[in-house]
DNA sequence: GAGCATACCTACTCGTGCGTAGGGTTACGC
DNA sequence: GCGTAACCCTACGCACGAGTAGGTATGCTC
């Protein structure tokens, strides 16, 4: 064959790690369109360029590779968080900051992780994994607020800083999900708007001031 | 052939609005545990005493099934919510039985609709249905907000309300979840915590108390 | 109690897509 | 320049599960 004029040099026969790499970002690519069982092998391997054993020989099998993406993408979001929040700032300030490195990571992956977040849950195989991200987040965010209000001499049980950390972090989440929909969107402006419910909610919760349910005519409280 | 000795008398022949019924109530539970694509249609069909080609003839396919899981467990959520609703309440009354009613299907039901909910997020063909169910309920959500913020004076755009309206619903999901993670907590509390962090949050930064980020040093405001 | 519609079944077809067997080719050490 | 290890391929096996063909039994009507 006279093939392979060295039109392009076809960049075959690279090093193990880019193409670990190339293909990692094919999957992500491809689980996101396509969702964890839409997506197949052959198509992620054609996505990066290489053939479908090369992937197995790699990464593994559909679930490994999966939970690579998963772990890929998790941790390049923790990072982001981590490298804008430091120890020595104040409470809001630290949250503030936290939310937009998120939104800002989740606007600038909209394929990647978002997406990806969506898959992840429903399957049970990765509901796991998903979950623990999860916890550390929503402990992070109860460890603020208990931080906060032990500060201020208030008193509260685990279980309303649990509540109260899962709804702020769902309250996130679902505004990720907005943004993700929504390109024209600023994240920074989002993460204002989205402190602005969050903080002054909790702040105001701590500080005593509840909301009590009304008592309806004739019904005696218990 | 003896048998068929009455034993139990099987039941058999049953008139058709009875078996899909019985075909929905078995579809929602092995897709809740397996899975959307987990479950498979042999798997209900068995569940529900019938064999598979009964469930083709009264509910489709595969695909048709689950919309019509979705929709009768939609359906019911958005009916057990109406029906404590009256339009002559208060603002925070009205949202605060809302919750109510919302964590209590969700705690009756932990089985169907929270993970058919979960399931449904994923997948391609029915996430159109879902986001449809949501953004009805943010509009409610974004009215009663906006028709608070109204008589008071305030104003508002659009794109604030819709975030703040986002945040709430995402916030009350992500709590939905907890919730069903944890069957000794009791629903109503549950959303009498979560009417505290959302609606004094949002009362506050209606009434314009915002908060607003730090300068840091050296930055200039744009 | 004959006829008919409706409920119901067993047993298949067939596409799809994961995972692999088995073999070729290019770089790199020596 | 020659062996060897890494990179890479084409082509298949095989299981699983959606959907169907074609036939049986049962209750209801007149």
């Amino acid at each position: 064959m006279l093939a392979r004029v060295s039109s392009t040099p076809t960049f075959r026969r690279l090093p193990r790690a880019v193409r670990e790499q190339q293909m990692l970002d094919a999957a992500v690519k491809v689980f996101s369109r396509r969702g964890y069982h839409g997506a197949s092998m052959d198509e992620i391997a054609d996505d990066a360029g290489i053939s479908k054993p090369m992937v197995y020989a790699y990464l593994g099998t559909k679930e490994e590779l999966f939970v690579a993406c998963l772990h890929r993408e998790g941790t390049r979001m923790m990072q982001a968080i981590a490298d804008v929040v430091a120890p020595d700032l104040s409470a809001d300030e630290r949250l503030w900051r936290s939310l937009q490195a998120f939104l800002g990571f989740v606007g600038a992956h909209r394929d990647g992780w978002a997406v990806l977040y969506r898959q992840a849950r429903g399957e049970q195989p990765f509901a796991g994994e998903l979950t623990a991200l999860r916890l550390r987040i929503v402990e992070v965010v109860a460890g603020m607020l208990e931080h906060t209000l032990r500060s201020e001499g208030r008193e509260v049980t685990e279980t309303e800083l649990e509540v109260v950390a899962y709804a702020l972090v769902g309250a996130t989440e679902s505004v990720a999900d907005w943004l993700v929909d929504h390109p024209e969107a600023d994240p920074e402006q989002t993460a204002t708007r989205m402190m602005n419910v969050a903080w002054v909610g909790a702040a105001q919760l701590l500080a005593g001031t509840t909301w009590r349910p009304p008592n309806r005519r004739g019904e005696a409280p218990s």
